[in-house]
DNA sequence: TTTTAGCACTCTTTATATTAGATTGCTAAC
DNA sequence: GTTAGCAATCTAATATAAAGAGTGCTAAAA
């Protein structure tokens, strides 16, 4: 356990590292931090924090920075999580009124607000359609040899989808399918669209297998589509000094590129509140240089949606969880009423 | 006018520089090019070719490299347009056939195809709106205060949109609603959806403005909505050697998250062929130190979208071209037959 | 026992100089 | 018109030195 002194010492050093990135030394703490001793005392309480794994040096004679477990520490214990300023509640606020009709749009809207408060890369992804039921089923006569597939399910997501025939359709058939693929699922988990389904339509229906087969393949693809990520703010980045080396900016350009690895860490988090994963945290190895604040935007139990937060480890916490806790308050509110 | 050696000359060293990203020396070209003199006489043409404008040098005792003169000289008069192998008419082929329902996929998997192929980084944007026809407008009740609107567009363009009311509506309303669009708008340009046409629907219309003022102003909000920028392997820059200086790939991050300038950029070839911009041929001051190189997918003189590739003035524009020029006639087999 | 002043020591950063290597332009010969 | 030869020019790499920042430790002060 940490005593006061050395709490409000790595609390300092975390923050005054945040705001310069710049190593810290113990003369840049013993003004404006509310360390009321000299700097031999400070060097003395960073040396034992170093020792205790909270703080590392880049080189011998160098201030401190944070480590992993300092970090971590801060997040547990130190940060402040109404760090959000009177002007950042009104702007978030204004962005999440626009009247939007789908729940995609708002994940989206979300995302963008966040990453214009923080000035850190946000990642966003839909709800997961594997957790959802289907409430409706409905097919449309778009042409005599095109159709249109809309799938409701129950958390307000739409999913549609153009169907196109090798022989001509007529409304009777379409209505007859209608009939068949409500009856058999609706209410049900999106998943059930698979095989033993698959037989049964095809042994109740009577008309082509022409027909039948291409709807239950587009859907069947249209439903285990990858869901879209969508980046905000990737240019941000390269304002940090930390993407000053190239590496470092390649790297991040090529996990913003690779949509699998983006996915998973959205998808990884399972709290119900904020996920924080700090540098080796990250279960990718692609991420273990950065660091990653997650949450999932939920009404009643049922995904929404997620939200992800990709910057370096050197991220200001703080403001990040702050304002991702106003939003998914601000979401609910809006949702629920 | 350029003599046979001169072209000679400038063709190595554009081809060369495009595979070394090196100045090429006056040596290099002595072997392999075909050009059967000494050194000091591709010196001599060299410091001609500079003094006409193709070539530049980076400091004064170094090899050449060409201007933005050379390239498009290369571009217009020298470049192979039948540069592409075997495999690479394979493999396009295989990804192209792929069965697509939406013409907007078809543009992505060309553009993904391009990338992958050419290994530069393309954008892809969908059909403009505005140029087509609205071939017919159906609305689907999804519940009692939901609706989809799907509007076809003679290309064969789907677009939809949620719509959502604040009081019940009954099959019967969108019957007529549906009817009096249809009439109105069959066969007119997407434009049409603007003033004069409102105040008609809303004076026909007997029933509440609750209902109509929604829709119109949801399918105008979609028809005007900007077109989706896709991208297609940005990370794909990052391994090109000029992309190591720390400026460059910052302008490069930034210019892809700006999708109005990848608009633009897109949208200002107006030509039916492939449209190559070198430096400052570039309209937009962001991509004066890059190239591009686009073309538009138009079967009977309808754009089904733009696809364009992004990168270092050292480009490979015989591969480029070569690669477009072959895509673009396997898309137009597709939409014909 | 805790805190602090003082100072040697370490390491980074910046500046400067030196050298090796590549390539040109020019001159004069072929 | 072409080429060999060579001084001149510039880059890139390496080495060296000096300045500056910050620590750790020791010994004194509180």
């Amino acid at each position: 356990m940490l005593d006061e002194r050395k709490k409000k010492v790595l609390q300092a050093i975390v923050e005054e590292y945040v705001n310069t990135a710049e190593p810290v030394s113990s003369n840049a703490l013993t003004s404006n931090h509310g360390l009321d001793c000299s700097s031999a005392t400070i060097r003395n309480e960073m040396a034992d924090l170093e020792k205790a794994g909270y703080l590392d040096k880049t080189h011998t004679s160098s201030g401190r920075i944070p480590s992993e477990k300092g970090y971590r520490y801060y997040v547990d214990e130190l940060l402040k999580d109404d760090d959000i300023s009177l002007e950042e509640i009104k702007y978030i606020s204004s962005k999440l009124e626009t009247k939007v009709n789908e729940i995609e749009d708002l994940t989206k809207i979300a995302a963008n607000t966040i990453s214009e408060v923080t000035h850190y890369t946000t990642v966003s992804i839909g709800p997961k359609t594997t957790s959802q039921l289907i409430q409706e089923i409905k097919f449309v006569l778009l042409g005599s040899r095109m159709m249109l597939a809309v799938i409701l399910t129950d958390t307000g997501l739409v999913k549609e989808t153009i169907i196109k025939f090798d022989e001509d359709v007529t409304e009777k058939q379409i209505e007859t399918m209608n009939y068949m693929f409500n009856n058999k699922l609706k209410g049900q988990p999106i998943e059930t669209i698979d095989r033993p389904l698959e037989e049964y339509l095809y042994d109740e229906m009577t008309y082509s297998v022409n027909v039948i087969k291409p709807v239950i393949e587009q859907i069947k693809k249209v439903l285990k589509e990858d869901e879209k990520i969508y980046l905000e703010g990737a240019n941000k980045a390269f304002d940090l000094p930390e993407f000053n080396s190239l590496e470092v900016a390649k790297n991040f350009v090529n996990i913003l590129d690779t949509k699998d690895v983006m996915a998973d860490m959205l998808n990884s988090g399972f709290a119900e509140d904020i996920n924080v994963y700090i540098g080796e945290e990250n279960e990718k190895e692609e991420l273990k240089d950065f660091s990653v604040v997650t949450f999932k935007h939920k009404v009643n139990g049922k995904d929404l949606g997620t939200i992800g937060i990709i910057g370096p480890k050197r991220m200001d916490y703080s403001k990040v969880i702050s304002v991702m806790k106003y939003i998914n308050k601000k979401l609910n509110e809006i949702e629920k009423g």
